[in-house]
DNA sequence: GCAAAAGTGTTTAATTTACACCCATGG
DNA sequence: CCATGGGTGTAAATTAAACACTTTTGC
């Protein structure tokens, strides 16, 4: 039974803005876009919208079907609804931004994807309003950054403290103070040290360290909230 | 030219959570539902998006068509897409919070727009998924009136310091120190001091103060961001 | 004069900041 | 033995929290 009785019906789609961290860099997957308008230039990975799903489930989809990656971290930040946005039809789109283990994500594209990683400091020029897009992605993510613990997704499992410092100095842009940084990462009981040390960058090795889901989120129901101000 | 050919096309509609604060309350702006299915209940105000216009533009208009009020602060916040949210048809739905003078709105609602306003901290049971998009809409209030100036937008050109504490108050739900409040408000030069006082409330009168944006445009030219935690 | 809201000041504790310093080790 | 990244400690400065205090004025 259909109770409403309008025409107007634009079409709706999600695009993914896809975060990696490596070598110090935070870098944006984008791909060659496979249709026209505008086939071959650089874009974010989007795809229109199902009957049968949520956005939150076609943005899983989409990442999915065009990286092959599962349960990545994903947040929508924002829809973007200019009429003109899309020149060959109009469309909504519903921006979301993925946080995924570089390295592990390696592995799964295929190069048939035409995937790149670029880095977020050289963005190429983007399709449509991509670029709006990535800017308002950034802005969530660092904000998201400073008050959740979900930089350690950008992380594999085990890091060190220099690594993480340098992910957070990637994703805001600015240096950081190593004793300031890390006395407040040493008050995280979430934080576990483990028995192992990384020994690629330096004589003396750096402790692998490892992100406890289950103990942050007793801490939290404790009333401790994470907080890590660039 | 159409390049696009899918045949999927869902509805896309705006939803306005409407914020309004009286006598140290915050309110909410409900209208009663008039079209079918679950005509007469509580619902946000919403409506379907056109050709013409962007997300931005209808949410004005949909704020415009049912209260009269315009040039309000109106702040895109998440869009929401579960696949029966509407029981009728798919609709995808973005979200929009507005903040407006309630003394100011009340000249302009007419009766038969059927709209009332409601404490937020005693909304009833609304349509669809519509309680909950309040409680995003909140959440966003919240954030954004700590970092950014928005909370004047809630309160009439003139207002005391009480009156804006209690402001604050309400939107945190919590009770703030008034020496404390006020020391950090006395730093923002941005807030001017008329010469002329509210004395409604006390015998010896509350100064009345004005947001003058121009001069906080230009502290944050400068550096300043503004900050008021609860 | 006194109640009650408006507004100021002061003391103490907690955080932040900047930096100096020690540690471990492969070459 | 020393250069280098890893890691700790500390003093000074800033900010936040709690609360006592003063001011004004209609009744």
């Amino acid at each position: 039974m259909k109770s409403y009785d309008y025409a107007y019906r634009p079409l709706v789609a999600v695009d993914c803005t896809i975060f990696g961290f490596r070598n110090g860099k935070l870098n944006l997957l984008l791909v060659r876009r496979d249709i026209e308008p505008r086939r071959g230039e650089w874009s974010l990975m989007g795809g229109f919208l199902q009957a049968h799903e949520s956005l939150d489930e076609a943005a899983a989809r989409v990442l999915e079907q065009r990286t092959g990656l599962q349960d990545v971290y994903l947040e929508q930040f924002k829809a973007f609804g200019a009429v003109d946005r899309d020149e060959a039809e109009r469309t909504v789109t519903v921006g979301y931004y993925a946080l995924v283990d570089q390295d592990e994500a390696e592995v799964q594209l295929s190069s048939d994807y035409a995937a790149h990683w670029v880095p977020i400091t050289d963005v190429p020029p983007l399709i449509f309003d991509h670029n709006e897009m990535v800017e308002a992605a950034l802005q969530r993510l660092r904000h998201r950054a400073t008050h959740e613990p979900v930089g350690f997704e950008l992380l594999p499992e085990k890091f060190t403290l220099t690594q993480l410092q340098s992910l957070y100095e990637a994703i805001f842009g600015t240096s950081i103070d190593a004793g300031n940084f890390r006395r407040r990462l040493r008050k995280m009981e979430y934080l576990q040290r483990l028995n192992e040390k990384d020994t690629n960058t330096s004589r003396k090795g750096a402790w692998y360290y490892q992100f406890v889901p289950e103990v942050y989120a007793m801490a939290k129901r404790n009333g401790a909230d994470f907080l890590l101000k660039p």
